[in-house]
DNA sequence: ACGGGCAATGTGATCGTTCACATGCCGTTG
DNA sequence: CAACGGCATGTGAACGATCACATTGCCCGT
């Protein structure tokens, strides 16, 4: 700074003040300035500018490590938003989600100075090790629900598994058979909330759900289960909801395997629409969730904090159903 | 830390070698120190360490905007990787990968004052838009070969194509059909590289592979040309070698649909394991890459250039061919 | 007994920026 | 015409750590 002063004829001063763009500045001088700045191929020291200000302009993201869509969309989306917002990100991942490693993780950041942190990461132990931790740093948490005391962004997916759910009895399902995902973490007691409140709206039985872990193998698993059921004579069997698309798919081999043919013995729902939902057999109907926004209001959020508005909490971000050829009506008996 | 060394009774100096362990502390200065540490809850400032040190202990890395599962799983290795070895992660995403895009990551990283860049992105433009760039800054490109002149951590993918292609004329398929990935990634001609060549070592004639861009949909539409050519009556196609999973699942809907079964009409492999691979109808035979091992060898090479030590350039990560029920001998005729 | 060397600690300068305040100049106003 | 306000710019301190160097005391060898 003191070069691009120099090569200038000001003081260093009038440089800080041309960087950022400060008023009282005479314009043909801030032309100098600027021109000196290209010259030497000026940038300047972020490390400077955060000791004095007392503020990074860094955000911290914690994320579990999975490679799962629903997580990685929303990295990139919060990566993103947070460029174009003016802050750099410094990412944690997450290999256990537990007390101890969000400790951790969120010590790390503390390090680094971050001046607000995201998680990624809706298990309800990684949630309650986030209560009251440090009050003064701002976090948002990608969780299913408004969750008290702690700030969050929200797909709604209650509404989300109501929609699920809906969809399959208006093709004349009697009920719905659900395949959960891992009952720590937020998202899947939302889906087995809103799974259950829609069929009991309905007037419908809701059988046990089957507690799946997000991964194909489980939802192969879950589908075994259900094909013991259907051969030990229950005709009920036919429409499931699973929490997610990569449970769908293990789930329908399962079926297939067993003879079962989907949609026209079982129709199949799942949750999330990854970009190869389409093309599985068949291609899966599933419910969308618009993880891009939910990355954008993240930051969103954590900027407003930081200039001390409160934002009111949002709408959670609506999910859209998207019918695609797993479903059909049930099979005429 | 001026409080912390008043508590203590020492001077500042003496704070700073007790966090930095410093061997000249006695003992038990040592333990009041770390006492008063803790009392005080006290943070080394990241910023005034790193003015003076003009060391940020940060790394960069610039990945593409995909939730594919190759480069999340990549950035997830490097975070944990980066973790352990005291490093912070400063996360940019590349929406468009062309020498715009990547010029404007790289002047973001340099802004944070990052120590050394990972970058994931394996497409030619952005490999030779990083050529020269930023000479003293240690940048390590995650792609498909030793490129000459930069830094690269690889899987061996001419070796995981080979395999792919070898495992289907041993099963005694004449010739084996290629979807590729888009032409730019240097993945995508390395594979093709690797299918060329192993059929040429065996003196098969090959087909111009069929272009895809990772996309479970581009694989549909290639598995369409593929059902034209059969239904041409070209009997040569019989194996399909497809550059990723994603494009596997499409080909598969889309051979499914034309009423050709997998394998007992075509076999078909695929690239990278995902983790649904072994739950497509059928289970994908496929060839393994250990993107955490990449992660982490990424990790290691740029804190190796930082202490000065060249690292020699390392063997290529091997990748590993998975077989499971995608792949046959041909229909005898 | 004396000087060299090492362990343990302290002192002041330094990194590159922003902040608070000071200065000079010009135009407007009562 | 003096006083005042605002623009354009400069001066020096401060942020919180590390580095280079200085100081003290003690042990040890000759």
């Amino acid at each position: 700074m003191a070069d691009v002063a120099r090569l200038a004829g000001v003081s260093h001063q009038t440089v800080s003040r041309v960087i950022n763009d400060h008023k009282s500045v005479n314009p043909e001088t801030r032309a100098r300035v600027q021109l000196a700045i290209v010259q030497l191929g000026y940038r300047r020291n972020t490390a400077a500018r955060t000791l004095v200000t007392r503020q990074s302009r860094i955000f911290g993201v914690i994320s579990v490590d999975t490679s799962h869509f629903g997580p990685a969309s929303t990295i990139f989306a919060v990566a993103e938003a947070a460029r174009t917002g003016g802050y750099f990100l410094n990412f944690v991942s997450l290999k256990e989600v537990d007390r101890a490693h969000m400790a951790a993780a969120l010590g790390h950041l503390m390090d680094a100075g971050v001046d607000g942190i995201v998680v990624i990461a809706p298990v309800t132990a990684a949630v309650d090790s986030l209560r009251g931790l440090h009050p003064d740093l701002p976090v948002v948490v990608v969780a299913a629900s408004q969750l008290e005391s702690l700030t969050s962004v929200a797909v709604d997916q209650v509404a989300g598994a109501r929609l699920a759910t809906r969809h399959l009895l208006d093709l004349g399902h009697r009920t719905v058979h659900h395949v959960s995902g891992p009952d720590d973490w937020v998202d899947a007691t939302a889906r087995v909330k809103g799974w259950r409140s829609e069929l009991a709206v309905a007037g419908r039985s809701a059988y046990d759900f089957i507690p799946g872990d997000w991964s194909a193998e489980s939802g192969y698993r879950a589908g075994n289960v259900l094909l013991s059921r259907i051969r030990s004579g229950d005709q009920d069997v036919t429409a499931v909801f699973a929490a997610n698309d990569q449970m769908s798919l293990g789930l329908i081999r399962a079926l297939h395997e067993g003879g079962i043919r989907v949609p026209e013995d079982v129709s199949i729902v799942g949750f999330d629409d990854t970009p190869e939902a389409g093309y599985y057999l068949p291609p899966l109907t599933t419910v969308k969730q618009d993880f891009g926004a939910i990355g954008r209001r993240c930051v969103a959020t954590l900027i407003d904090k930081l200039n001390g508005r409160d934002t009111e909490p949002h709408e959670p971000v609506q999910p859209e159903l998207i019918v695609r050829s797993s479903t059909a009506p049930p099979p005429t008996r």
